[in-house]
DNA sequence: CCGCTGCCTTGATCCAAGTCAAGGCGTAGC
DNA sequence: GCTACGCCTTGACTTGGATCAAGGCAGCGG
C-alpha cells in the first residue's frame, strides 16, 4: 500500500510489484530489479542501500520492523537460507539484466523485457506456446528507466514489434505476445539461457 | 591456476582477481562481476547458471566439489550465513554496476571502473587522498566488456582522463590515480553512494 | 638485429539512440 | 459537453559511441 520510500523495514509482497531503483545525483534513475508477489523485500544485515522501493501497481504487503527481523535471521537456520536462496535467485536476475544492458540493442531490451514480465505476472504461462496476454506493471517511462533508454526509444520499438506481427497492442499498458517463440528470438534469448 | 571453464566445483580465491562473464549466442560478452581474493566463488544449490568464470589474472585457488559443499552448507549455519553475506554484497555491487551500465556516459562509465578496482586491488588505500598506484587486472578490452563500451571507446576516455590531469598511464596496464576526489566526481559517484 | 604478435592509440566516418517538438487519445473534473 | 492533464506516439534532427582503418610500441623468438 505504500509508494515511494527507502526501505527500513522487511517486507512480504502478498501482491502486486515493487520497483527498485537507483538514482544519481543528477536525476538519471535505473530500476534495478523488481518485485513480484510473494517475494520478499529488504536487505538483511544492512541499512538498505541507496537503493528505493517503489510500488508500481497497488500492492498489498506485510511488514515487520527490521530489528526483530534481523534476531530471527540469526536464531532460524530454515530462515536464513530461505532470505539466501532468494538473494542468490536476485543475483542471477541481476546478472542477466547487465548482460542485457551492456549488450543488448534497443529492440532486443524491449523483447527481453516483455518476455521476462510475461514470465512473471503469471508463471504457469510461461512455457505455453501460444498468446499471451497481460498488464504491464510499468509506464513506458519506467520501462525505459529499467532498460537504460528513453520513452521515445521504448514507445518506437513497441509500434516495430507490434508492426512485425510479434505483439498486439490491446490498449497502451496491456500486450498479447503472439508468439513467445518470437518475442524469444527477439530478445536474443536461446531456449534455456532465461531461467525465472 | 585454471582459465576459462564452467564453475562446477566451489573455490576459494587466495589471490588474483576472477572475471564472471556472460555470453550472447553471437558473441557479444558481458563481465558480470569480478571477485577478488578472499572472494568465494561458486553458485550454491544449482548447478552454474549460464556464467563463466576464468582467471582474469594469475591466481590461486583452494576447490572443493560441489557435493560436499553443498552438504556442508545445510549442516553448518555459520557457513551458509558467510555465503549469504556474500551473495547480498555481490547482489549490491551488481545493482550498482547495473546503475552504471543503464545510465552513465562512456566518461563516467570509466572512472567508475577506475574508482572501482582501486577501492579493491587495496582496500586499505580507499579512503585515502593521495595518489593510487596500481596494475589494472583487465586489458582494454575486458574493461569494455565490463562497462558496455568498445575497446577504441575505452582507450579515448583513458587518454581524455590522463589530458585532464585525472590519472596519469605509467605503463598500459599500470595506472596512477592522481586524485580519487576527481575520478569519484568524473565518475558521478557522491562520497557515500560507493561502498565496496 | 629483425620481424612477428598482441595490445593499445588515434583518426575518419557512420548510425542507433537521444533530443526536441508536435500532436493524439483517454479519462477525470467542472 | 469542454478542458486539462497524463501518458503515449510520431517525426525531424543531432550526437555519442560504434565501426572501419591505420599505425605505434614493447616484448619475444630466431
Amino acid at each position: 500500500m505504500s509508494d515511494g520510500d527507502e526501505v527500513t523495514t522487511y517486507s512480504n509482497l502478498l501482491s502486486g510489484v515493487v520497483k527498485l531503483t537507483k538514482i544519481l545525483a543528477d536525476g538519471r534513475q535505473q530500476i534495478v530489479g523488481l518485485q513480484f508477489a510473494p517475494d520478499f523485500i529488504g536487505r538483511p544485515f544492512k541499512r538498505e542501500n541507496q537503493l528505493d522501493a517503489e510500488a508500481a501497481t497497488t500492492v498489498s504487503v506485510c511488514s515487520f520492523p527490521k530489528s526483530m527481523m534481523d534476531r530471527l535471521i540469526v536464531s532460524s537456520p530454515p530462515l536464513e537460507h530461505r532470505l539466501h536462496q532468494q538473494a542468490l535467485k536476485e543475483l542471477d536476475e541481476a546478472r542477466s539484466w547487465m548482460l542485457t544492458l551492456g549488450q543488448k540493442t534497443a529492440a532486443e531490451k524491449v523483447a527481453s523485457f516483455l518476455y521476462y514480465v510475461a514470465c512473471h505476472v503469471d508463471p504457469e504461462r510461461s512455457h505455453l506456446r501460444g498468446p499471451v496476454e497481460f498488464e504491464l506493471p510499468l509506464t513506458r517511462a519506467e520501462i525505459g528507466d529499467f532498460l537504460g533508454l528513453t520513452i521515445e526509444t521504448v514507445s518506437r520499438q513497441f509500434t516495430k514489434l507490434r508492426k512485425s506481427g510479434a505483439i498486439e497492442i490491446v490498449h497502451n499498458r496491456s500486450i498479447k505476445l503472439l508468439s513467445l517463440d518470437q518475442i524469444r528470438r527477439h530478445a536474443k534469448l536461446d531456449h534455456e539461457s532465461w531461467h525465472f
